[in-house]
RNA sequence: CGGGACGUAGCGCAGCCUGGUAGCGCACUUGCCUUGGGAGCAAGGGGUCGCCGGUUCAAGUCCGGCCGUCCCGACCA
């Protein structure tokens, strides 16, 4: 049982002016976390026993699931990150220092190099395999842009774990096992969750999903089928190319230059020349550490930059700079085009179907009008290089898409032979060969699962924690602290269900009640049993339900055996 | 890194345009009073006005630079 008089649980009635965010500001409000920097936190004692209980949730599970937990550092030498080829390809969010003898470190934002270093040494038979190591652990990555409190941090928990099979179809096992305990972990802490398909990243591998929660504060947008399971990131989402062949352009004339001044965007292009969007040949140039690449599209459309990526097989990609787009083409930045082009270009299925479109002439204040896609010019390749839009039906079966916006708290990988082909991490298999061991590793945010929590399970007056994951299962407030006979009974139910295993706060604060109510509701604690004055002369006390509002009348004798029947109740909400 | 905004007491803000000895609310301390939804009265404590420089008799206020923070875009658990 825990005082709340001489408990740090700092609430505050204003918001903090930086905290736009329901998650964010509800833990600042209710005294969980506070900002050292941008992206860093202090974590209170309540916001603490938040993270330490969706940890133990991790570990149960992870557990369960045959996983064994190990601590790495978070101080990497940086020989394993050049091994891996990953020094130079992560980029600027890869935390890098040197040491007193100059030696290169870097803070870690993963740790497979240091996993699989590990493996490599202790692993050398079939016989040892499947293995799967997990740890919770400190990560930093140096976040361009952190934000919304722990949902973005550059230094948080994290739950990562990786496993190592003798071959695919022992990985697609493990994978599985992961994919179904991240499946419990969510359900268990009450959370309304997708699994989608993702892009790899910067982590590689063949394939991998997301667990989203289904949040409308969500930085993600995700679309999934109503008819079939599909559901996918819409950076990853498939659009597959039109039924239609390639546009004859039977009809249309040469191309024609026409006069558009000062139109760079779709819409003032479309709406000068008095044309669908659609029959507009959208000209993006990027840069990659591939070289540079036009990317052509529909003017309805938008070039989805991962596919461009994934294409090219580039580490990075980027829209080329207004002076770099005058370079290539001669002209500025929204007249750009295909025609006469001399640089590499692709374009997306979209592009094909345009019979006489209208595009940048490569030239200040001009447009080619009656272009035709194969005629006038031709893209290197047509693939699939646009986003997923509204109107788009669904890659497998055909059935509309619904879009939706979720926050990432979880992402598993099927990484293949990445890293143990990379640092040489082989086993010798039954028949005495050496084989590279075929790995899968899965992520959870700690900090980030407990702030979608709250942006799932919140109102008015604050959070309303699922009962797994709550700092604490119920409050017991007595109304007034000068009231000796108040005291005294709210004290000794406090005790008898803390004796019950019961995570009990007791606000013994000498405080008026209001201030008590709203705490105790800011904070999200599920139940809360109020001692009053009336209700104690006639040998009653209250529970209250956070989340229902539904408030009941309880004889004195009878609180102990109740409010453990209400938090068993709460716990069976939250079952895997 | 590009675009926008902000920085004055622990928190939320006013004051700046039009330069002249720093204010309000909450919180905090003490006393009285009060005790079922952030009470009331009284008396207090607390601020290098983000930092550096410039203009001026005089700068929180005007000018320049820097730093920090937040929001929108490119990264990710």
């Amino acid at each position: 049982m825990i005082r709340y008089s001489s408990y740090l649980m700092p609430t505050t009635k204003e918001t903090p002016s930086d905290a736009e965010v329901t998650s964010h500001r509800l833990m600042l409000r209710a005294g969980m976390i506070r900002k050292v920097a941008s992206g860093i936190y202090n974590y209170l004692p309540a916001g603490l026993r938040v993270l330490r209980k969706v940890e133990r949730i991790l570990r149960e599970e992870m557990d369960r699931a045959g996983a064994l937990e190990v601590l790495f550092p978070c101080v990497i030498p940086s020989e394993l990150w050049r091994e891996s080829g990953r020094w130079d390809a992560y980029g600027k969010e890869l935390l890098r220092f040197k040491d007193r003898a100059d030696r290169e470190f870097c803070l870690g934002p993963t740790h497979e190099e240091v996993v699989t270093d590990l493996v490599r040494r202790e692993i050398r038979s079939y016989r040892q395999m499947p293995v799967n190591l997990y740890q919770i652990q400190d990560k930093f990555r140096d976040e361009i842009r952190p934000r919304f409190g722990l949902m973005r941090g550059r230094e948080f928990f994290m739950k990562d774990a990786y496993s190592f099979d003798a071959d695919e179809s022992g990985a697609a096992e493990s994978y599985r096992r992961m994919y179904e305990a991240y499946c419990r972990i969510f359900r268990r802490m009450g959370l309304s969750f997708r699994a989608v398909e993702a892009d790899t990243g910067a982590i590689g591998g063949s394939s991998s999903h997301e667990f989203m929660v289904i949040a409308d504060s969500g930085e993600d947008a995700i679309v999934s089928c109503e008819a079939c399971d599909y559901a996918a990131n819409v950076e990853k989402a498939e659009v597959p190319p039109p039924a239609f062949s390639e546009a004859s352009g039977g009809g249309a004339s040469e191309p024609r230059k026409v006069s558009t001044p000062g139109k760079r965007t779709i819409e003032e292009v479309a709406g000068f020349l008095g044309i669908d969007p659609g029959a507009l040949i959208k000209t993006l140039v990027f840069e990659s550490d591939k070289g540079d690449v036009a990317v052509l599209v529909s003017g309805r459309y938008e070039v989805n930059e991962v596919k461009v990526k994934n294409l090219l097989a580039a580490d990075w990609i980027r829209l080329a700079p207004e002076e770099r787009v005058r370079f290539l083409t001669g002209a500025p930045s929204g007249f750009a085009g295909p025609v006469g082009l001399s640089m590499k270009i692709l374009a997306d299925h979209s592009v094909k179907g345009i019979a006489a479109g209208a595009t940048g002439a490569n030239e200040k204040d001009a447009h080619l009008v009656d272009v035709v896609p194969g005629r006038d010019f031709a893209p290197e390749a047509y693939a699939d290089l646009r986003l997923v839009a509204e109107g788009d039906s669904c890659p497998r079966c055909g059935a509309p898409l619904r879009f939706s916006r979720g926050i990432e708290v979880g992402h598993v990988f099927r990484l293949g032979t990445k890293y143990s082909k990379a640092l040489s991490a082989t086993y010798l298999d039954a028949a005495g060969k050496e084989q590279p061991v075929v790995m899968g590793c899965y992520g959870i945010g700690v900090g980030r699962t407990a702030a979608a929590a709250v942006e799932q399970h919140n109102d008015a007056d604050g959070i309303v924690w699922p009962i797994s994951i709550a700092p604490f299962e119920v409050t017991v407030v007595p109304v007034n602290m000068k009231h000796e006979g108040l005291v005294r009974e709210a004290v000794r139910a406090a005790e008898e269900l803390s004796g019950r295993g019961i995570e009990v706060l007791l606000d013994d604060r000498d405080e008026r009640p209001g201030i008590k109510f709203k705490d105790a509701d800011l904070c999200g604690i599920p139940i809360r049993v109020t001692f009053g004055e009336k209700n104690l002369a006639a040998g009653f006390a209250e529970i209250r339900d956070r989340k229902t509002g539904v408030t009941e009348r309880v004889e004195i004798s009878r609180i102990p055996d109740a409010v453990a029947a209400a938090v068993e109740a709460k716990k069976r909400e939250c079952s895997p």
